[in-house]
DNA sequence: CATCCCTATGACAACGTTGACAATGCGAGC
DNA sequence: GCTCGCATTGTCAACGTTGTCATAGGGATG
C-alpha cells in the first residue's frame, strides 16, 4: 500500500462541491462556513485521506512553527533540562523544536545564524555562550528570528531571556565552603568562552576577600564544563604536594569529574576533600557523596525563554528579562576539613 | 536596523541582468552556469542580502529536509544518547532535527503520525515503544513518511532498525549473578508496553531455568523504566522480612533508584545487597559503586538508525536490520552475597 | 418596499522556488 | 559551408496553500 498522490485542498473542493477557499475555511476553523458544508468538507477530506501540506501553509504565511534551541555542548545534563524546559513549555502548541548542537560557538559565530535560516526557524532560544555572542544577536535581528536568552551576561537590552545571578550564587557557595573552616580552596574555571565563567569567578573572589582571604592564582584550574575536562583539573590540583582542602567546581558535571579523580587519588569525600558545584544538575543528585551545589532553575529557565519566543510570535509583545532564583543546596560532598 | 522585506530570487536576477532560473542554478551549485555569470549573480545576492526561502524550496521539492526522534521517557540517558547519535550522523548533512516526545504511545498510537505529518518531517527514529508499534509503521507507510527504528522486537519486516538482542543481554547478566552465588533475586520489570521489558525478563527467566533456579513471580516487581519507579520497586523489595540478596533492573535509571532506596534503608551496595542495571548509559558510570550493568550501544544504534533514514531520503536504498552486540559491563555494584 | 448590512461562498492572485522544455550560440565534423 | 551536438540561458507552469476582494442572498430597518 504506497501512497497514491497525496490529495490536495483542491480535491477535496472538487469533491465537496465547493471552492478550496471554503475547505481551507474549514481547515482552519474559521467562521463563516455553514455547519452543513463544513460536515460535508470534513467528510469529502475524511474519503480521500486529505492532509494540509505544511509547507504550502508556512510559505503562504511565512511562518514555520518551527523554534530552535542552540547548544554548544550536548553531552551536558544541563543541556537536556534546557530542551525538556522549551519542550514542556511548547507542549500543546504549534510549535516543533529543532536541536541545533553548535560545535564552537566562539568559533564559528558567523555561521550560526546561517545555518538558523537554512532550517526555516521562526525563533530560537540561545543557551550559553550563543546567548552572549553579538554577533549571533545582530545577525538574528537581521534576519527576523525572534530570539530569547538564557543566562545572559551582556547587551541585556538587546534581546530578552531569562536571568540568574551567577556572581551572588557563586559568592554563596564559596562562602559556604570558607564557614565551614577551610582556607585552602581550589577552583576549577569553567570554559572560558562562556561568560558566567567570569562572573563565578568574581563571585568567589568576593566571598574570598569578604573573609580576609587571597585568590591565589596557582589554585585555579582551567576547566571546559564537560565531566572530563572537571577531572583531569583536579587530578592536577590533587597530585601536587600541598593539595588543597576544598575544591569550588564551576559545575556540577565538572565536579563529578572532579569526585572521580579523588576516589582514584583514594581521597574521601567530604572527609579528605570537599567539594562543591553548580547547577544542581541531575548528576548531583545521583553522583555519591551527592554534591553539595547552587541550584539553577535551569528548567524554569528554558520555559520561560521558551514562553517569550512564543509571545512575540504570537503578539509581538514587549521584550523583558525574566529574573530566577537560585539556592544553595546543601548535600554531602563538603565537610569541615578534617585536618 | 528592522530587516526590509527579504529579497527574492526575482530580486537578485534583475539586479544581475539574468533569470531567476540561472540564480537558481547558482544556489544549487548545478552545472551550466559559466564563471562569469556565477560570480555576477553571487555579487548581486551578497548585495542585497538574499537567502534563498527554504519553504518554498521545501514545497516544489516536497521535502522538508527535517528528520523527527519520536520517543517517551524524555528524562532517561538513554533518549540522551539516542539524541547525540542521530545529531551525529545527521552533522554536516542537510538535515535537521526534530524532537518528538510522545506522552504515551500506547494511549496515542493513533495521533502520532497526525502530528508527525503537521511538522512535515521527511523521515524519523522511532525510539521504543513506538518502534513496536504497529499502528504507526502502517500510518507512517502510509504518509510516506520514512523511518529507522531503535531496538524493534516485532514486525521486523516492517521497517528498517537498529537491533540488539535484549534476550542473550539478559540472559548474560542474570548468569553474572547467579554464578556470583546469588539464589534469591529479585527484578524489576520496565514499562509492560515497551516489548523489551518481556524480552529481558524471557532472558532472566532462561538463565535461572540453566541453573535449576524458579522464576518466583512474587519477586517480580513493576516498573517504568524511570529512576522514581526503579526507587518505588526496590522499596517495596528492600520492605519484606526476606529481602532477595541481588536485584536486576531492567534499566541503569531504575538500578540507580534502587541504588538510593538501598542506601536509604541502610544497606550497602554491593556488600548487603547487589544490584545490576541493563543499557551502560551515562548514569551507570556516575553512581556510586558504579552500575554492573550490560552495555547496549545505543548511540552506535541511533547512528545506525539516523543512516538507514538518511539512505532511504537519498537513495531509495534497500531496507535492513543492522544487529548490534552487547557486552557485560563489570563495575562494582554487584558482589558474592555475604551471608 | 427599498435600503442596508452581514453571512456565506467563490474567483483569482500571490507566496518564492524549481522542473520541464525551448531557444540560442558556438565549435567540431563532414 | 552545413549540420550536429553540447553548453548556456531563458520561459513558463507548477507546487498547495491562504489573502484580498467580489458577489449573491437574506433578514432587519426605515
Amino acid at each position: 500500500m504506497r501512497q497514491q498522490k497525496r490529495a490536495t485542498i483542491v480535491d477535496v473542493g472538487r469533491s465537496a462541491g465547493v471552492s478550496t477557499k471554503t475547505v481551507s475555511r474549514v481547515f482552519n476553523g474559521e467562521p463563516h462556513v455553514s455547519d452543513s458544508i463544513r460536515q460535508r468538507v470534513r467528510a469529502a477530506a475524511e474519503a480521500l485521506n486529505y492532509h494540509p501540506n505544511v509547507m504550502a501553509r508556512a510559505l503562504v504565511q511565512r511562518r514555520s512553527n518551527l523554534i530552535g534551541l542552540v547548544y554548544e555542548n550536548p553531552s551536558s545534563s544541563y543541556v537536556t533540562e534546557l530542551q525538556m524546559g522549551v519542550l514542556h513549555r511548547l507542549r500543546g502548541e504549534r510549535y516543533r523544536l529543532v536541536v541545533i548542537p553548535i560545535e564552537s560557538v566562539a568559533e564559528h559565530a558567523g555561521e550560526v545564524v546561517a545555518l538558523l535560516r537554512s532550517a526555516g526557524l521562526d525563533g530560537v532560544v540561545l543557551a550559553p555562550p550563543a546567548s552572549d555572542d553579538a554577533r549571533i544577536l545582530n545577525d538574528l535581528a537581521s534576519a527576523g528570528i525572534r530570539c530569547a536568552r538564557i543566562a545572559p551576561t551582556r547587551l541585556l537590552d538587546a534581546a530578552p531571556g531569562a536571568t540568574v545571578d551567577d556572581v551572588v550564587a557563586a559568592r554563596e557557595i564559596a562562602a559556604y565552603l570558607i564557614d565551614l573552616g577551610h582556607r585552602d580552596i581550589a577552583i576549577i574555571k569553567g570554559d572560558p568562552t562562556h561568560a558566567s565563567a567570569e562572573a563565578r569567578l568574581l563571585g568567589y573572589s568576593q566571598a574570598f576577600h569578604a573573609a580576609g582571604l587571597a585568590l591565589r592564582l596557582d589554585r585555579i584550574e582551567p576547566g571546559l564544563f564537560t565531566r572530563d575536562s572537571g577531572y583531569e583539573a583536579a587530578m592536577r590540583l590533587l597530585a601536587r604536594p600541598d593539595r588543597p582542602t576544598a575544591i569550588l567546581a564551576q559545575n556540577d558535571e565538572m565536579a563529578v569529574g572532579a569526585l572521580i579523580a579523588a576516589r582514584e587519588c583514594g581521597l574521601g569525600v567530604p572527609h579528605d576533600l570537599s567539594i562543591v558545584g553548580f547547577d544542581d544538575s541531575d548528576v548531583a543528585r545521583i553522583a555519591w557523596p551527592a554534591i553539595t551545589t547552587v541550584r539553577q532553575p535551569v528548567f524554569d529557565m528554558a520555559v520561560a525563554a521558551a514562553d517569550m519566543v512564543v509571545a512575540q510570535l504570537e503578539g509581538g509583545l514587549a521584550e523583558t528579562l525574566r529574573a530566577h532564583d537560585h539556592a544553595l543546596v546543601v548535600r554531602g560532598s563538603a565537610a569541615a576539613p578534617s585536618a
